[in-house]
DNA sequence: TGTACATCAGTGAACGCGCGTTCACTGATGTAC
DNA sequence: TGTACATCAGTGAACGCGCGTTCACTGATGTAC
């Protein structure tokens, strides 16, 4: 109706803002276009001036809740690199466990991706090539290039993996949740220290 | 309508198989009571003679399609126990990838169980637990005890979350899924291979 | 052995509801003359 | 500066459809007498 272009704009906004939220909440199969759209402020007919279809609306929102969690993850860190091993802690932080809507939209859709279209793949495997490149610029720079990244991405997964594992056993055994999340930092840290005094430095 | 006992538990038993089968391929909210019923050759209607609800027979069909594939993996390594490699290399092989239907239901299934009753998280934590006293019954007995379970359950993660992000970005960049699943099985070998010689034996 | 009856797996109609998508229409925006 | 018109974000009714669950009913099973 009656909009302009800075307008649009905004709107184009609330509706990521709220798609990624209801999405890493409920699931992308768990929540209507009409609903994003109420809680968005709009129509459930905007959202098809702004997206192709559902599945282009999550493709979209996965990458804008990523996105800003990276940001975040910047600010906090200002401008020094962290280690691999804050980067992992943060991750696994309990704080994540429970705030279903806030965390990493990858451990939230995982298995949901696996199902949907080529577009939301796509999506997935940006923000996925992003956690790892973020995680294997924290890594000891004695450890071998092909190491690294091999490393990374390893790290990157298992850490999706034990964050969608825990929230998946929380509600029944909340005591194994927070093992799984401490087992994967120490794990992880293990290989890390491993790996770097393996090769390059000479093992103390 | 006429059926006796035996018939009964071969319905029962029918109606699992499906909804594990289906509830795997298309995830829990992917598909419907009807259509498992239909596909078992029953009626919607005879879901509701064996189980409580839809949340019900998830959390029962999640239980059966792990006992089937953990009998499976029994019949697969015979008498002798396997080695923690072996397993991690079932598990993370690319015949899982691509048959979404038939691998782990906890790959297939675990963000979609954070958000469901405690039912199904209970019938989660049983098979996740099970995974993970398997995974460490495999480990060197050198590693001392609380660091074998602490290995276990990060391997069960890790491997978990390497099936489910591997087949997430599978669609858009398939040469990254292949990545992921050999980053993983490389990264748990060496994280093995480190927790035997650190403690125990001497290490070389 | 024969009869009466409780049990209960399974049927299929019905419930209200929300789903994703389409489409004719609205009306302020912003450009062209 | 004033007028005419194309653009397009957004509205809301409508589409057909499938959802999970309930319930009155069926009829063979299997027990009690």
């Amino acid at each position: 109706v009656y909009v302009c272009k800075e307008k649009a704009a905004e709107n184009r906004d609330a509706l990521l803002r709220t798609a990624s939220r209801l999405f890493r909440a409920h699931g992308i199969d768990g929540v209507g276009v009409a609903q994003i759209a109420k809680e968005a402020g709009l129509t459930h007919g905007a959202v098809y001036a702004h997206f192709a279809s559902k599945e282009a609306l999550a493709a979209a929102a996965l990458s804008y809740g990523f996105a800003g969690n990276m940001l975040q993850t910047r600010e906090w860190i200002g401008d020094r690199l962290p280690t691999f091993e804050d980067l992992v802690g943060v991750y696994t932080s309990p704080k994540n466990l429970s705030r279903l809507d806030a965390g990493c939209p990858m451990a939230a859709s995982a298995c949901e991706v696996a199902r949907k279209t080529c577009e939301v793949s796509e999506s997935f495997s940006c923000a996925f090539n992003e956690l790892a490149a973020l995680l294997e610029a924290t890594l000891e720079s004695s450890i071998p290039v092909p190491d690294r990244r091999r490393l990374a991405i390893a790290a990157a997964a298992a850490e999706i993996g034990a964050l969608a594992v825990a929230r998946a056993v929380t509600k029944a055994n909340a005591a194994l949740a927070d093992e799984i999340l401490e087992a994967t930092r120490e794990t992880l840290a293990a290989a890390h220290h491993m790996a770097s005094s393996e090769r390059g430095e000479p093992a103390l």
